[in-house]
DNA sequence: GCCTTTGTGTCACATAAGTGTCATAGAGAT
DNA sequence: ATCTCTATGACACTTATGTGACACAAAGGC
């Protein structure tokens, strides 16, 4: 599946230009010139990767991204800012409200291209639409389904997105902490032990009466998904 | 486990971003903006890397710098310094004399992370996820597993950490004070017999009945990883 | 809009796992 | 033999995790 890209720009120009590089990667497009749209947009559809300029109406780049950064469910799209030369400070202002790379106008569409690149194979894998597989599970990211030796499982929406965060970084202790963060979203403020109970109803979901445990209890570390008991 | 930074940076803007970009990343974050605080901060709980600004309250980082190189006990953890672009070179010079490495504002957070896990790597190869070997133990740090000759191994939280210490540093003794400060903590206060009990746990835990001693006991002076028994 | 169904976050309590200390036995050194 | 230091098994205690229940919120059907 292509990845998606968002384009934030008020200089229909650039927005096209840059729209038409995207594009010829593959990439499925979107623009707009708004920030109020974009949010909207990005509520509608999740992109993998935002291109967000600046400058732009309505609504500040900076305030965008705050937004962007609060909401759970976009809290972990790459940021790309693009700012004017001269706008040192703005740059800065710019990473300071969570921007995860920054490019300086004028610069080579190849350049934007190889960072968006580089952010999105560092982001997670599931973002960019790639089928996930662990053991005999099989997460779908696009379709929300999830397999488990071809049976489909059913999941509550919670434990679809615990179960994607561990089969992104299976084999590897996540911590309570790290789990809400990712899983219910950073300022939220879940009590630890909730943690447990939802490990628990994903393992009534997935874990079949005869197979292996799949998610692993580290005992004063937290959880992760091992085949190997 | 996941690795601890301290962050010193007086831009309170700047030194959120980087906190929120650390603790994604799944380090255990705490900052000030205050150098004789850091210094207090270090001394009260010694953190795996400090990320410094040049240009901070009370104590300007160079002094804290060389402060943390005059300790016996800080003296080796990496200090990576963060500087405003137009401060004079050869300052700039001189940071470098006691930091590890050294950014220029402005810098993309992904650069600043990467350049913190290669610090990370080289002081303590652990707590960057790699993973340690001796003999034919294999310990993985990140996914808390310890296997033997491919078997799993099954280690409380203790005896976990105490392997990893042995196995960061092999073929040297470690005095029974060394293991309750790198193991328990440093303001922990553990009886010294009280190790004799883990290293036992930890011995009948990793110990194969047909296999070599791992652990030595060195009479009046502590224990050791070795091979050669 | 109303009502059922589904999902969520917390609790209180049960269970399990790990911890630190001690007394005593054993091993080494001189 | 005697003195010192270490190994071991037992045990009381602390801490961490599993579980079932429940009140409430959100979503979906009619």
């Amino acid at each position: 599946m292509q990845p998606s890209v968002l384009i934030v720009e008020d200089d229909t120009a650039l927005s096209e230009l840059l729209q038409w590089h995207f594009n010829s990667e593959g990439y499925d497009v979107r623009a707009t010139a708004d920030g109020e749209d974009a949010l909207i947009m990005v509520r509608e559809e999740l992109p993998d990767l935002i291109v967000l300029d600046w400058m732009i109406e309505s609504l500040s780049g900076v305030e965008v991204c705050r937004q962007l950064r609060k909401a759970r469910e976009s809290a972990r799209v790459p940021i790309m800012m693009l700012t004017a030369r001269g706008e040192e400070e703005d740059k800065i202002r710019g990473l300071k409200t969570g921007a995860d790379d920054y490019l300086t106008k004028p610069f080579s569409p190849r350049e934007l291209l190889a960072r968006a690149e580089a952010l999105l194979r560092r982001s997670r894998p599931a973002l960019a639409g790639e089928m996930l597989a662990f053991a005999d599970l099989e997460l779908d990211p696009a379709a929300h389904r999830v397999k488990r030796g071809g049976e489909v499982l059913h999941l509550g929406p919670t434990e679809f997105r615990l179960l994607r965060h561990f089969m992104e970084k299976p084999r590897r202790v996540h911590s309570r902490q790290q789990l809400i963060d990712a899983v219910w979203g950073m300022d939220k403020e879940i009590d630890e032990r909730t943690v447990d109970v939802h490990i628990r109803r994903l393992r009534q979901a997935i874990e079949r009466p005869g197979g292996t445990e799949l998610i692993r209890t580290v005992r004063s570390a937290g959880y992760s998904m091992d085949d190997a008991a």
